[in-house]
DNA sequence: CGCCGAGTTGAACTGAATCAAGAAACGTGG
DNA sequence: CCACGTTTCTTGATTCAGTTCAACTCGGCG
């Protein structure tokens, strides 16, 4: 099988760090699993398309956009060992407003609309990744809306620092600061102000 | 019952406009059901209890803020037929971060964290409660979250009012102001603008 | 009747946008 | 491996939306 060339651990690590899933599900949750591996730049999900995918980052870092504005958006980051999907779209399955796209070389582990249909109804613990995926994609937008409300850019960009400071390198500013929701002139300045 | 001298026929529609729920898995979810009633400026959750709901507001207008910081910041409203819960909360069964109040005379139908895990093992179509609640949750803030980045405050006022004409009426200047993300003295200055 | 919270209005100030131009980094082809 | 063009980042000057502080009005309620 092609995914046993490679490692599911981190993905194991992540859903079961409480060992609450027999060895069985295991193999089940793994013959549903597909290995996507894109390079930087790549786009994963282009707007108006159908999320099909939940998935799993390995490795790797993503951004969420919306494109064909005057300037393009990004409004969210994904990094290792968190869960990705344009969640709206895939529960929906409708078009998707966004964009998805990695920002550096990326390994994904990913579950099918279908097949997570197939789980829910063969495995019944395999709610967990549902659950899971709901509860971290809900849980960040509410930590993002209250610092979009309540904290100003500095604050903002001090925080993302803090959370990840080497990651934040290999992400260029300027969608960083699209991120912040300040232009990169703004944060330019910013940076200068904290250094 | 308790359950019968009122109606849950908002709740019904709200649910199954496609009619996929048989008349016995309704019983079920309405044996479940409990009816909250509450006067206007009641509290409904307070922040460090922890949510043991999803409800679906039958009548009323509700908001959710965050208290005691020195002014309390309002960053949710919820109308009639729409779904209510300290979602984050109620997921993780952990203290709520914020306080939710009713705004104007309410009526929820509720189903006790309990009573959600225990549908979820009788009645498999009862996921559709759970999914429901969450891709309502999730798609209003992923809304929320690209109206706070790229819309300035007039727009957002707008918006509101476009969507809630009436229903902003009932709501007092200085909650939407918060909501909005600027102060009673912004909004009041853009509301002169418009008209 | 007087008080109090909510809303309005004014004036000074501030953080960030915008417009514009230069410097640095990056990739691509010769 | 260098030279070139393109994109990204920085810096400056101006403008604007929204904050802050303060005073005043209005409506409801003791």
């Amino acid at each position: 099988m092609a995914e046993q060339e490679f490692t599911t651990e981190k993905f194991q690590k992540y859903f079961d760090h409480s060992s609450l899933i027999s060895d069985k599900a295991w193999d089940i949750f793994v013959s549903k699993l597909i290995r996507r591996e894109y390079p930087k730049n790549a786009t994963i999900l282009k707007n108006g398309q159908v999320e099909n995918f939940i998935s799993f980052v390995d490795t790797g870092i993503i951004r969420f956009f919306i494109p064909n504005e005057e300037q393009e958006m990004t409004f969210a980051f994904v990094f290792e060992n968190e869960l990705m999907s344009a969640y709206d779209s895939f529960l929906m399955q409708t078009a998707s407003t966004y964009a998805v796209q990695t920002i550096t070389p990326t390994v994904l582990w990913s579950f099918t609309h279908k097949s997570l249909q197939d789980l829910y109804q063969e495995v019944p613990i395999s709610n967990v990744i549902g659950r899971m995926a709901c509860e971290e994609l809900y849980i960040k937008k509410t930590a993002r809306e209250l610092s979009l409300l309540n904290q100003n850019a500095q604050e903002r960009y001090l925080n993302i620092f803090a959370e990840r400071p080497m990651l934040l390198q290999q992400i260029p500013l300027k969608y960083i600061a699209s991120y912040i929701g300040i232009t990169p002139q703004a944060l330019s300045r910013i940076r200068r102000r904290i250094s």
